[in-house]
DNA sequence: GCACACGATATTGTATGCAATCTTGTGTCG
DNA sequence: CGACACAAGATTGCATACAATATCGTGTGC
């Protein structure tokens, strides 16, 4: 929605293929070539290698050297550790915000949750998932914290790997429902509650994957990128 | 000490850059032309260009478009932001540190702060302070924390920018000394003391700062990359 | 028939060149 | 004398071309 008139470019490209590993549309493994994407996108391979490299530095992409670019596959560790992050910032981050809130922030929070409620009911769980994590980075934003906002958005970024890589159950009401007992906290001000309620949800985020098995399978490119 | 045998070149342009920040030879608002660089390196722009995006992700330089590079100012808030979020990760990181601690680790961390010692009795400030980042560092190693390890990493990196910046006194003593204590309760395996340790070190630093003023100046360049 | 070595192909790493944009100096008008 | 407009210079944004390296198929020797 937000195109600014003048985007550095390769932001627009690294932020397309973003979405696409958010909304699970590119799966963990998958080859990313150069010279495809950039004739995808129909840009030159050099803004197609910045987007590249920024997506490497947050995670999402892993660089070979000489070998390619490839959606990152996190290790069972790295899924331990990215939580276990997660657990150190978000929970105090939620306290915050619930003591910062505003009827504003409010109505932003809520307008995601409908969101994400609704791209569920249309069966476009990817993007239910996607909204989910802006909901996260939302809320540090309202704690007026946006250098943490920008780790959490990182975070956000790895655990949809994760959780694509992962999961375990099918059952994706237990995101929506956690989430709409947070904004009820946050719009109490009650800032103990959201902590330990974030505590909870991340633990339940967690304890809802499958952390035994080995790394799966890679796969093909251009079928994803239809947008 | 780690020269990789084929480094990636702009990843070796990007820690040369990251060190001068770090040491103080690199003032903050310097700008970074890039032909300069590149001239000062002898590589390409295209290579210069990389490196400093992804200083940019770092937070250690800012990214104007169609103005250049210039190395990051972070405003009195974003100091208190960072200085939060080092407040949120690192005494817990501490605790853990402290927990798996083997003697291997210990002997890293004493090298650490000897080598941070011997930097600052050679009136090498600059070296002293980034030896005493990487001590911070080192901490959510030991604790098996990379992905956290990253992050702190950043925070240091622009806590350096930030030092140089709002720094109010010339003690540089607390550091080491701070470290010191730190080193003992770990090699002690006392988590809760690191843990407390660390929080009140990172108070004494923010304490340390004058969030008062205004930003300051900017400077010239070529001057401060003699390496 | 299997293993190793070598060469063709493909892909990434780097350099260079041109276009777009901003900065800055100069001149003119009020 | 000050302010605005415009043009020249400088610097970044992007695309293309070449070099370095890895992958993979093929062939030969054992």
């Amino acid at each position: 929605m937000d195109h600014s008139p003048k985007e550095p470019a390769s932001d627009h490209i690294a932020n397309r293929l973003a979405l696409a590993v958010h909304e699970h549309r590119l799966a963990p493994g998958t080859k990313l070539n150069e010279d495809e994407v950039a004739d995808v996108y129909g840009v030159s391979r050099t803004v197609v290698r910045a987007a590249l490299q920024r997506l490497s530095h947050d995670g999402l992409v892993e660089l070979r050297r000489n070998r390619g670019a490839f959606v990152a596959q996190p290790s069972v560790r790295e899924a331990r550790e990215v939580f276990e992050a997660r657990a150190l910032l978000e929970p105090r981050t939620a306290r915050s915000a619930a003591e910062r809130m505003t009827g504003t922030d409010l109505a932003a929070l809520q307008r995601h949750i409908d969101e994400e409620h609704a791209a569920l009911a249309a069966g476009e769980g990817g993007r239910a998932l996607y909204l989910s994590g802006l909901f996260h980075i939302e809320i540090a934003r309202i704690a007026d914290q946006e250098t943490i906002a920008t780790f959490i958005g990182q975070l956000i970024a790895r655990s949809s790997l994760i959780i694509a890589l992962y999961w375990k159950r099918r059952t994706a009401m237990c995101e929506s429902h956690a989430h709409h007992a947070l904004l009820e906290a946050m719009a109490a001000h009650d800032g103990a509650k959201a902590e330990d309620l974030m505590r909870g949800h991340l633990l339940d985020l967690l304890t809802s994957l499958d952390l035994r098995n080995t790394p799966p399978a890679p796969r093909s490119l251009r079928e994803a990128l239809g947008t």
